[in-house]
DNA sequence: ACCATTTAGTTACCAAGGGTAACCATTTGA
DNA sequence: TCAAATGGTTACCCTTGGTAACTAAATGGT
C-alpha cells in the first residue's frame, strides 16, 4: 500500500479548489461547509465535539462558528451545562445546506462518472475505517 | 456517492497531523515531502511540472524548492531551455527519502491494518481516476 | 531575420486557515 | 469544599498558498 498517503494528498488541492469554486456562489468556504455538514449529519453539537472530530483546535471552531452565526446559518441553543455552547443549523442554514448539497452531489457524480459502482462503494466505506485507525494511532502516542 | 468529498476532507487533518509528526524528526514538512516524492517517482522535473501536478501556483513551488536546496535535498541540473530550472534529488536527498519512506510505509500499513487486501487495492487505484476527473472538470471551465 | 507573444521563474505583498498560550466561567470529583 | 478539569474566547503568530508585477529566454508569424 506504499504511496497511499501520497495519492491522497495529491488529490487534496484539486478537490478543495473545485469545491471552493462551487461554494463561492453561496459566500461560504469549505471550512464553513464542513461545520454545516457536521451539524446536518450529527445534529446539534458543541464546539469541542466539532473540533475533536476534525482534529483542529478549539479556537479554529470558535472562528468558524462566529462566521456562520453572522451569516445566520447557525444558532445557539441552551443546554444544562452552562459552559457549553450548543450549535445547530437555523432554518436558513438548512435551506442553504440543501441548495449546496445538490451542487456538491452533482460534482461528486461527475468525479465518479467512469468508476464502477462497486469500486465507488468500497472507496466510500474505507474512509471511516481509516479515520478510526488514524484516531487510534493518535491515542497510542 | 453523496458525501464522498466530505469523507475525504474529514480525513485530511488527522492524516496531515500524523504525517507531520513523523516528518518532524527529519526536519521536513509534508509540503516538502510532496516535492521529494514527485522527484523520486517522476524523475528530474521543472518547477512548472510540479506546480501543475499538484495544482498550486508557481511561487509556492519556488519556495519549497528553495528550502529543499538549502537542506541539500535537491539540486539543479542544466537543460537546453535556459528559462527552465530542472530539479532532481541529491544523493543525500535520496538517502533521506529512503529513510522517511520506511516510516511512512509503516504508518500506511498501520492505517490499513484491518482492511481487506482487495479493498485496499481498489481504494488505492481509485485516486488516479478521480484525479483525472478533477483535471478534466477544470478544463471544462 | 525581427519583434510580439508566450513561457519559466522570482520577488514582494497579502489572505486564509490554523496553532499556542493565557485567560474566564462552570462543572466535577477527591 | 476547593483544586482540577472542561468548554470557550481572545490575542498573537506561523504556515501555506495566491496575486501582481517583473525579468529572462524561447517561440512563431510575417
Amino acid at each position: 500500500m506504499e504511496g497511499y498517503l501520497q495519492r491522497f494528498l495529491t488529490l487534496y488541492r484539486p478537490m478543495i479548489t473545485r469545491l471552493n469554486e462551487l461554494l463561492a456562489s453561496y459566500d461560504i468556504t469549505y471550512s464553513l461547509w464542513m461545520v454545516m455538514y457536521h451539524l446536518k449529519h450529527r445534529g446539534a453539537s458543541t464546539l469541542v465535539e466539532i473540533a475533536s472530530h476534525y482534529e483542529v483546535e478549539k479556537p479554529t471552531i470558535t472562528r468558524r462558528v462566529q462566521k456562520l452565526m453572522e451569516l445566520g446559518i447557525v444558532e445557539q441553543i441552551s443546554g444544562k451545562d452552562k459552559r457549553e455552547k450548543i450549535i445547530q443549523l437555523t432554518d436558513s442554514g438548512f435551506s442553504i445546506y440543501n441548495k449546496v448539497r445538490k451542487d456538491i452531489t452533482a460534482l461528486e457524480f461527475r468525479l465518479m462518472d467512469n468508476i464502477p459502482e462497486q469500486e465507488r462503494n468500497i472507496a466510500y466505506e474505507i474512509f471511516p475505517k481509516i479515520y478510526n485507525n488514524l484516531k487510534q494511532e493518535r491515542e497510542l502516542q
